[in-house]
DNA sequence: GGCATGACTACTT
DNA sequence: AAAGTAGCCATGC
């Protein structure tokens, strides 16, 4: 099926990426394993060029340390995201989107 | 076209 | 609990 379309990389799959972050509610935070469980590293360099609208901010590792350091975390703790000393409580504040649908 | 890099994860010591 | 190792996808040189 022609492979890729026009630019670089699956712009789709980017794309989805994106939209799955947009779609974390404020006060509660996602992994980058849950966002794209086949390449999490792909989220992070996507995250890096993402747009101003995308809360990359609730995009934390899966054992609750975040990658941004304080300046992420202070973000988080301003919008009620439950933590234990410097890293996400991830038992309360992991948060998994809708069930399929 | 091969090799190194990155906002990662899971497993093993 | 902490540190090391291997596996993963796409990008850039």
């Amino acid at each position: 099926m022609h492979t890729t379309r026009h630019t670089p990389a699956n712009e789709a799959q980017d794309d989805r990426i994106l939209d799955e972050v947009r779609a974390i509610p404020k006060g509660w935070v996602s992994t980058y394993g849950d966002v794209s469980p086949a390449a999490p590293r792909r989220v992070g360099q996507v995250l890096a060029t993402a747009p101003h609208d995308v809360p990359w901010h609730r995009v934390v590792r899966a054992d609750g340390t975040v990658p941004q350091g304080s300046a992420q975390l202070a973000r988080l703790v301003d919008e009620g995201v439950p933590t234990r000393g410097d890293r996400v409580d991830m038992k309360r504040a992991r948060w998994t989107r809708t069930p399929t649908r």
